[in-house]
DNA sequence: ACAGTTTTTTACTCCAGCGTCAATAAGATG
DNA sequence: CATCTTATTGACGCTGGAGTAAAAAACTGT
């Protein structure tokens, strides 16, 4: 298997690979199960290897954790900042990030972004993970005030509706990775229509 | 304190209360930190008694997850029971499940029924929640295709909706119980409010 | 094929936390 | 106040699973 060179990796993103692989499997049992748990000596039989490998690689079950959450608020940040990028009004970006984020974080999936799940990591992280979550909020939040104000979006309370939205979001990574008749981009599509719907103002 | 007696509660009556006073602890804290992070120590603590004291009431720390998560469900059982009486459309009958869904659940405040804590049950058990969970969820989707078959809903996917119900549901005791600045009837009357709007069809 | 490096494993240690048991405290009843 | 029942406690056994150290295996380059 050696190296046809040139198009293989070094062993530095075989590395990252391996990495990134166990990742996405620790994300997925800790979401079927919940993080506690979950017992490193299972996510490392999943993969195929021994739980010491995981060692190599993370420095501890927090660390990986850690990771699968990184993973998650990074969709959110990537919907925001694509959001904002676009020219159009308030309205519009609302939108485009709401359909956005849901797509991304289908595409990753990432570990919940539950408080249980935060309140796991040491303290440090922990900040981090809640200043993460507290600026997505305020983004969506001040989004929807905007939409209000330029008169697309009914008068509705910008701070409710933000946690709505970002309910919904949580909840469709959650819903949709046990059953799965209809196609992601279908569901994040409707998730859309049926929130937009919600706030959208008619004459 | 012995006895004014006639209103006073029997010993069957002050262990009952007893009973859903450490289920109500349990349940906030388990919402709070996950099940399996949660040590029956903390709970005992918490209520002022010892673990040991604990075992008098539950048989284990399962039957404790068991009857928060019993607590839950039958919030939804409630609301269900009171739509089915309303003589009134499918329409009619979503608005008040939905009200008197998120009412109830803030009023009792039960343990969240992920996959993950459920899962956590003993088998007998599990099977009984997946069962009311799905119960629960066929009867909203149901609810939705009338509604549309009545002409007073757009023509959304129920399954979808449905789910879309139920997750910001879900989310409103999480999100909810974490900060407050609002009173609970305010928050549950604006998610019926973004809901319904969601999805009511317009001439 | 050999020396050096990276990766994985085998074989442990250690402890948090569930659950038990026997002993004590509190409360009712005659 | 003596006895019987109910409620609570303190002390302990035991196990699952996180984390470690040292050896083995798998590559890499020469």
């Amino acid at each position: 298997m050696a190296n046809w060179n040139g198009a293989v990796a070094s062993r530095e993103e075989i590395r990252e690979l391996k990495r990134r692989a166990a990742v996405r499997v620790a994300a997925r049992i800790f979401n079927e199960k919940g993080y506690h748990a979950t017992s490193l000596d299972e996510i490392a039989d999943e993969i195929g290897v021994t739980k010491t490998a995981l060692y190599y690689y993370f420095k501890n079950k927090e660390q990986l954790l850690y990771e699968c959450l990184v993973l998650t608020y990074d969709c959110g940040q990537t919907a925001q900042q694509e959001a904002q990028a676009l020219d159009g009004s308030a309205y519009d970006k609302l939108c485009l990030m709401y359909r956005r984020f849901i797509d991304t974080l289908m595409e990753e999936r990432g570990a919940y972004t539950t408080t249980a799940n935060i309140k796991s990591l040491p303290e440090c992280q922990q900040k981090e993970m809640f200043a993460r979550r507290t600026q997505l909020e305020t983004y969506i939040r001040d989004l929807v005030q905007d939409a209000i104000t330029e008169g697309s979006v009914r008068d509705v309370d910008p701070r409710v509706t933000a946690s709505f939205f970002l309910g919904a979001v949580n909840w469709i990574l959650r819903w949709h990775s046990e059953e799965e008749a209809l196609p992601a981009n279908a569901v994040a599509a409707h998730f859309v229509d049926l929130f937009v719907n919600g706030i959208v103002k008619r004459d």
